[in-house]
DNA sequence: GCCCAGGGAATCG
DNA sequence: CGATTCCATGGG
């Protein structure tokens, strides 16, 4: 891949980056496709604009040192996944759903964004964990050019439990506010949780009320750069019943098993048999 | 172990 | 079409 930096923006040659299957898979709630062409959303409280061009991914308007300070990271541009993929294709039984999901990222964002985010998505579908999350965003988030930022912990504290039951969230109002001020009053540091090892990480989210094992390893996923996580959702418990052995355990996948559970659900959910 | 908690999507009859 | 089930977790 070769990165060029253009008044237009910064455009990605020859990556295998694909837009729209990194965006539509469940790991991030902000971006939308707006065209054939398009995806954008908010992240890191500023709106990103990814366009499929002639010969790669334009980066709409980004600059170099955007790019090099934000974005290279948020979209795992410096993971080489054209080796990742070769390594996972070596297992007979992820072949093909290495080959469907290739062009699939893991997004890294933002530690208590990927928290709040995926204790909303507990028993929801995406559509309405989306809808929550924009509510949420436009009632408490800084307001900036691009739109609103997500929600620090401190505004939710302030929103109160019934300020943040505005947003539709139901029941999960007090896990929110409980997650938000566990990390406010410093009990549980987010982004600590990246350098900890994965198990350690783990039992200081699930101590959470409103984090089990499934958010748990989401947020460790997407938010925390472990990927090792495995998040076992409806799709992934119908394709490891489907394909593996009972008592198959995703951790021979290593480092990589994170990437694996992402083509896994795109193969089942998007391709099919 | 069983039911319930928003509410919209997915699936069923 | 309307009715039912599902979603992931904790509490009663």
């Amino acid at each position: 891949m070769k990165t060029e930096f253009l008044p237009s923006g910064v455009l990605l040659k020859d990556t295998e980056l694909d837009i729209f299957k990194t965006f539509d898979c469940g790991q991030c709630f902000r971006f939308e496709k707006i065209d054939e062409n398009t995806v954008c959303g908010i992240a890191y409280g500023r709106r990103l604009v990814l366009e499929n061009s002639e010969d790669g991914v334009l980066l709409r308007g980004v600059s170099e040192e955007e790019y090099e300070k934000l974005w290279r990271d948020f979209l795992d541009m410096g993971r080489d996944y054209f080796d990742v993929n070769e390594k996972l294709s070596a297992y007979e039984k992820l072949k093909t759903a290495a080959k469907s999901g290739y062009g699939i990222h893991i997004l890294n964002q933002e530690p208590w964004e990927a928290l709040c985010s995926f204790v909303i998505s507990q028993n929801n579908n995406i559509p309405r964990i989306k809808k929550i999350i924009e509510k949420l965003c436009t009632l408490y988030g800084e307001e900036t050019e691009g739109g609103y930022a997500f929600p620090t912990p401190k505004a939710l504290i302030k929103a109160g439990k019934e300020g943040i039951a505005l947003s539709g969230c139901g029941f999960r109002d007090r896990y929110i506010l409980a997650a938000a001020e566990a990390v406010e009053s410093g009990s549980l540091d987010p982004t600590e949780l990246i350098a900890l090892p994965y198990e350690e990480a783990f039992k200081k989210l699930t101590a959470l009320k409103g984090v089990g094992p499934k958010v748990a390893n989401c947020v460790l996923l997407f938010g925390l750069r472990h990927t090792e996580a495995f998040p076992v959702d409806v799709w992934i418990k119908k394709v490891l019943d489907k394909y593996f052995e009972p008592d198959f355990d995703p951790r021979i996948f290593g480092d990589w098993a994170g990437i694996a559970q992402q083509y896994l659900f795109y193969n089942e959910r998007f391709v099919g048999e």
